[in-house]
RNA sequence: GAAAGCAGGCUGAUAAUCGCGCAAGGCUUUUUGGCUUUGUGAGGAAAGUCCGGACAUCCAAAAAGGCAGGUUGCUUGGGAAAGCCAAGUGCGCGUGAGCGUGAGGACAGUGCCACAGAAAAGUAGAAUGCUCGACCUUAAGUGGGUAUAGAGCGAUUGUGCAACGGCGGGGUAAGAGCCCACCGCUGGGGCCGUGAGGCUUCAGGCAUGGUAAACCCCAAUCGGAUGCAAGUUUGAAUUUGCAAGAAGAGUGCCUUUUCUCGUUUUGUUUUUGACAAAAAUUGCAUAAAAAAACGCAUUAGACAGAUGAUUAUCUUAAAGACAGAAUCCGGCUUAUUGCAGGCUUUCCACC
RNA sequence: GUCCACGUAGUUCAGAUGGAUAGAACGUCACCCUCCUAAGGUGAAUGUCGGAGGUUCGAAUCCUCUCGUGGACA
């Protein structure tokens, strides 16, 4: 579903969209934007992260990082965060709420979050 | 019927809908790509990283001996090897089926054994004591007292985890392996067993307290270090600084043997050679320096890192729990759900 | 992923080769001092030594397993 052109794939890029200091949060997610796009003719590029902070078994983690995924994916594909477009990158980074969420708490914890972000740096 | 023990086994399958990684093919596109078909896609522990290997690089290369160091520690067999497995022996626990077991050596040596206690290991010591003897008393060596300067004793009391074989009898002034039986111990013989060891017999007369998961001794065994973030190739053409530079160096150290390496030019000097200078070389550090491929998969396999969700049916005894491959194997350990069946033991009830 | 270290009062640390009351400083609490507070003084409380099992007469210390925390390596 996602390309290798719409995720972040280096070291280099990660600190460099932290390095924007553009966060916003709630109980399950902090989210960080990058710079805005000039130009509309590249993807947008998103990362994931669920640290070993969070939960100690790899099972757990990679249940989050499924959510995350496919949340941020099926919003994409219907259409209802444009506004994530207006972005070069994104970080998802889980919280300790986001544990025991199902699939629907998450998509709108995303697309809260996104909203958000929008209105505050776009 | 109840309570236990043991050895194993499994930890889903099918279909539908949505969705993911990899491989191959097809269609499409200016390219990164997009669409589609087929195939394939986590575990009994994938975990912890506790052992053993494979593999890779470095220590320039190899062999023998010694020293130091590490590891292991009942026997036999299996195994590439292992802090591995199986069967046994001894010891301990359990009514039992069974379970556990780091299980060489404490007469090679050294250390330690707090407090308490007379004394903590030396053929020791005399606190509480026992007996004899002395003196006083008494008809009496009858019972008792006094003194603690004598002799004998290691039984009794007390301390302690532990007190110098245990228990009973004889013996004695009182006692003592002083003597005896049994048990233990030490040494020798016989039989059985591949062996650890078992059974038995004779002798000794007790010497040898505990601790080796204290140092250590003995036996066996081991080149060392680093771990796929090892390492190889491409990038790659090079820069700067320091050190070495004919003395020796070379797998922790030593010895022996073989072997390898130990530069070139110019100037001075009588050759070998020596000295001086320069360059090159080697080692270390540093900059360029970001990255890519291989390592890496023949039935999983990536490089921000793929297996899930819902519903139904089925096998039904159950479909829960613990939990997700990252170089690959063999073990061990730990986490954990539901099971039914098999074999065995003990107790209770009835026939 | 691979390889290493470390866990002791609320906090920071002692406790070296096993011996019984596990100490110190800061902090906490109470009292004194002061009109009150701070400072100062006096006293007190506080630990299954991360957990489990073993060796030993005896374990914070020795051995094994385990849990947690931290670090190095691109």
């Amino acid at each position: 579903m996602l390309n290798k052109n719409q995720r972040l794939t280096s070291h280099r890029a990660f600190i460099a969209t932290y390095r924007q200091k553009r966060i916003v949060s709630d109980d399950n997610i902090v989210l960080y934007g990058g710079k805005n796009k000039e130009e509309q003719n590249y993807p947008t590029r998103v990362g994931f992260v669920v640290s070993k902070k969070i939960h100690k078994r790899a099972v757990k983690r990679n249940r989050i990082k499924r959510l995350l995924r496919e949340s941020y994916a099926n919003l994409l594909k219907n259409g209802e965060i444009p506004s994530s477009q207006a972005f070069t990158s994104l970080i998802f980074v889980a919280k300790d709420g986001s544990l025991d969420k199902n699939y629907n708490e998450m998509c709108s914890s995303v697309k809260n979050l996104i909203a958000l972000l929008a209105t505050n740096y776009f």
